[in-house]
DNA sequence: GTACAAGCTCAAGTTAACTTGAAGTCAAGG
DNA sequence: CCTTGACTTCAAGTTAACTTGAGCTTGTAC
């Protein structure tokens, strides 16, 4: 098994297109070497940076922001505990609001089986504007905002 | 405070611009009568519908899935406490993937703190196309496949 | 040595969910 | 009556994250 991995090789491995490959090296997020003819050579461990980029994104990061995480743990060589450390913590606090959220929007769903909202109207997971309106804009109600 | 509301008020009790209510009302998911105008006037009621689709958005579905869901929930008229039970469950399963997702996330995350996956490239969390990729295409690994 | 699979670049297309802009009409207050 | 803000339509633009296609080159298996 070489040390060296065509573009196809790590499409298979990683599971994501060449197309996608191409288009994060454009962005910077990862990188490959050359050979004479042209074609890219990656090093083995772009597999950990994409799944990396994989991983970040199913949190919920878009390729903008795990570029300039990618480019922070580069700043000073290999990442440190204290880089991850960090970066878990934020990572996990997004999960964490997310996971919220859902479950606050879950309530509303079990607690509305019951009452029939929708047809009828009263309770507090329909008509949110009026309720709502005077604090500014924006559908507040299920986003963490009371 | 009239019964039929204009454009400009929908959008400030709703919290949903002016420019995306007509967006929805092209893609038929809300509708509204005319003024001898043009002036779209719409009913009051049409702010519970815009709070499904808001809450529908936040579940994770799209646009066209919400347009079914009303589309179905109008087929017999008023929505009944069944419509409203099934509908209940489906999105509540939705949620519950998305957040069981999220929590596999997560412990990935707090698990990897102790080791510094990212440089040290031993623990489970990195490489899982090395792992996996002989399993079908696919970043599969935090997705559930095990 | 010849297929043919795999790679390359570059430009353009795709999808969702809207937003923006132009050009014009309407309504309400003074 | 006149101004000003709200409204109208329609076409085109926006953003993210890619994919597709054209046209061409390279690597590999027989």
């Amino acid at each position: 098994m070489a040390n060296e991995l065509t573009i196809g090789e790590v499409a298979r491995r990683s599971g994501v297109a060449a197309s996608a490959l191409r288009y994060y090296e454009e962005r910077g997020l990862i990188a490959s070497e050359r050979w004479g003819s042209g074609h890219r050579r990656f090093p083995r461990a772009v597999l950990r940076r994409i799944a990396f980029i994989v991983f970040a994104q199913r949190v919920g990061l878009s390729l903008e922001e795990i570029g300039e995480e990618l480019a922070q743990l580069r700043e000073h060589g290999a990442p440190t505990r204290e880089d991850w450390a960090r970066l878990s913590g934020s990572w996990t606090e997004r999960i964490d609001e997310r996971t919220a959220e859902l479950q606050r929007l879950r309530e509303s769903l079990t607690s509305c089986i019951g009452c029939g909202c929708l047809s009828l109207g009263h309770c507090q997971m329909v008509n949110p504007g009026d309720r709502v309106g005077n604090r500014g804009p924006g559908p507040r109600f299920w986003l963490g905002d009371q």
